[in-house]
DNA sequence: GCCGTTTTCGGCCCGACTGTTTTCAGTCG
């Protein structure tokens, strides 16, 4: 599934990384780094322009381009494939090794050979990097911890993992009489979909005791790095906190620098160069004199550097500066900009709260409509039957009564089979409020298949979305394999929307395809796709990945007063 | 290698901590 695009980035920064390791110019290094995202995020496929065209994007210049080109014909880039010849794949691997960088894995490959994490555990175990410049007895015990490290609870974690350890640290901080403000950065405050460390900000004229606090927190298993400024620790299940603390007059700069993404953070300072000046974590300051100019909130960093405030969720270098400068930002949708929620489920089939309970729970969230979607029959081990289902639409019926303020939609979600069809036929179809459509099975069809079965979903006039579209499970199921382009033309021509669920283990769609999906007219539905009262509390990590994907409230049909999105759900062009 | 309402050559983000060093390189974010 791989774009053209991502193929060409992952072997331009193959090139930086190969490069590092042998010793190439650091600032060659760094515009190959560059060139690699913004190749990574340019929306349109790299496979289809010419030199003039792949020159457009920001960061190509004339050598990358060409090397872009070469990729195109090749399926390579030549100067690749002469590094790899000098340097074997398991020395560029090394460097995954927390503590060890490029300069000491050339170190040990070019004085003893060692081009694999295997070999460098047995040399280091044997004693043979005794003696090695550089190498002392620290640094061998650093590098087998980071071996082990990596071999065991190296992986990035879960939203919702990482959220929870986050709310506990910034509580317990907060609690303290040294703290004056706390709170989370870095990828979790981004809502990146997966988080590989927690970054949290405090600010404070007394740091030392907070640090001592801070370490000595029950989920600190152990002490990673230790000081006044910058301490991190590792809870035991493997995921390493930071704690940053700053004076109070910093609270802006220091968040706006810890929050990321280091690729926004290089193009902010950059600005503040040009124009005289220097951002760092203290503050924006005059180059020349050294004077404090701003400090205090993001928005006065934001607003000296000629720029609106720029929301986390797109600080990723992939064209907010650019849009910023033009006054061009989205309007973010957020949680409060929706006023229903299109999927959920009840203990009828898989969930395991009780319609009550569950509209209950949505009546809490204020919400002014929402659908009820148990599993269609063809996922047989729910035992879905028209009875149940007809039964249960009576039962909603019911119980709008008691619920003035909320709409109840009843709906279904379908199961769309190998060939695109769904569980019901039209006139059982058409009695339904709603129908969201998802592939629960067959999951490894291959791409023209999978876009067909696809293409007829969005196709079927009863369909109004398409449920977690890539059903990817993150860290245990990949997405599946379709032609998104035109699965997205499909679902624009036809007014089907597709789902952001909000599960933190799917965020379906992902924040890239949601981008690539609205620059052809796509509309969205974000939801819980709730099977428990807790669940309705996700929908933060939906409207995270919507914001990722650059989402205004008008692209989201669930935001929308319920006389538009009825008007969508009829699926005849009226509100589109 | 890229880029330019100061520059087509000379710059290129900034700081914290660690470890092996006698003043700093490497790594990380």
């Amino acid at each position: 599934m791989a774009r053209a695009n991502d193929e060409a980035a992952a072997l331009i920064q193959e090139l930086a990384d190969l490069l590092s390791i042998t010793g190439g110019d650091a600032f060659k290094i760094r515009a190959y780094e560059k060139a690699a995202r913004a190749i990574a995020g340019h929306p349109d496929d790299i496979s289809g322009l010419d030199l003039a065209g792949l020159r457009k994007i920001p960061t190509v210049g004339e050598a990358i381009a060409k090397k872009v080109l070469d990729y195109n014909t090749t399926g390579t880039i030549r100067q690749v494939e002469e590094l790899r010849t000098q340097i074997p794949a398991g020395v560029r691997a090394l460097t995954a090794i927390p503590t060890l960088g490029p300069k000491k894995a050339l170190a040990v490959y070019e004085e003893l050979g060692i081009s694999s994490v295997d070999e460098l555990a047995e040399a280091i175990k044997e004693g043979r990097l005794r003696g090695l410049k550089g190498f002392g007895a620290k640094t061998e015990d650093n590098i087998l911890r980071g071996i082990e490290l990596m071999r065991s609870s190296g992986e990035r974690v879960l939203l919702d993992v990482a959220a929870g350890v986050a709310d506990e640290v910034v509580a317990a901080l907060s609690a303290l009489p040294q703290v004056e403000r706390c709170a989370h950065a870095g990828s979790l405050r981004r809502m990146r979909e997966t988080i590989g460390d927690v970054d949290v900000l405090a600010a404070s004229t007394d740091p030392h005791p907070i640090m001592e606090a801070f370490t000595a927190l029950p989920l600190a298993a152990e002490v990673v790095v230790a000081g006044d400024k910058k301490t991190s620790i590792r809870t035991d299940r493997g995921l390493q906190v930071d704690l940053r603390i700053v004076p109070p007059e910093a609270w802006g700069a220091a968040l706006q620098y810890f929050t990321g993404s280091q690729a926004h953070n290089i193009r902010t300072r950059e600005i503040a160069v040009k124009a005289g000046l220097k951002l760092s974590e203290y503050g924006l300051f005059d180059a020349d004199s050294g004077d404090l100019i701003v400090s205090r909130t993001e928005d006065e960093v934001y607003e000296r550097l000629g720029l609106p405030w720029i929301h986390p969720a797109l600080r990723e270098d992939t064209g907010e500066i650019e849009a910023a400068r033009k006054d061009e930002l989205p309007r973010l949708v957020t949680v409060e900009d929706l006023r229903g929620d299109l999927h959920s489920h009840t203990d009828l089939t898989d969930g395991i709260a009780s319609l009550e309970d569950m509209v209950a729970a949505a009546a809490d969230r204020g919400l002014e409509y929402y659908a009820i979607t148990d599993h269609a029959p063809n996922l047989f081990m729910q035992r879905m039957t028209d009875e149940k289902m007809l039964a249960q639409r009576e039962r909603v019926r019911e119980l709008q009564k008691e619920y003035p303020g909320l709409v109840l939609l009843h709906g279904t979600e379908l199961n769309i089979d190998p060939d695109g069809g769904v569980d019901w036929d039209a006139g059982f179809l058409a009695g339904f409020d709603i129908c969201v459509a998802s592939v629960h099975s067959h999951f490894t069809q291959d791409e023209a298949e999978m876009t067909r079965r696809l293409v007829r979903a969005c196709e079927n006039p009863h369909v109004h979305v398409i449920g977690h579209p890539t059903a990817r499970s993150i860290g245990r199921r990949p997405a599946v394999n379709a032609d998104w382009d035109e699965v997205f033309r499909a679902a624009a021509r036809t007014g089907t929307a597709m789902e952001i669920d909000s599960f933190p283990d799917r965020l379906d769609l992902p924040a890239d395809l949601i981008r690539r999906a609205k620059r052809f007219g796509v509309r969205f539905s974000v939801d819980t796709d709730a099977h428990s009262l807790g669940h309705h509390r996700n929908i933060r990590y939906g409207v995270g990945t919507a914001q990722r994907g650059w989402l205004t409230p008008d692209d989201v049909i669930n935001t929308w007063p319920l006389e538009r999105l009825r008007a969508f759900l009829r699926k005849d062009g009226g509100a589109r």
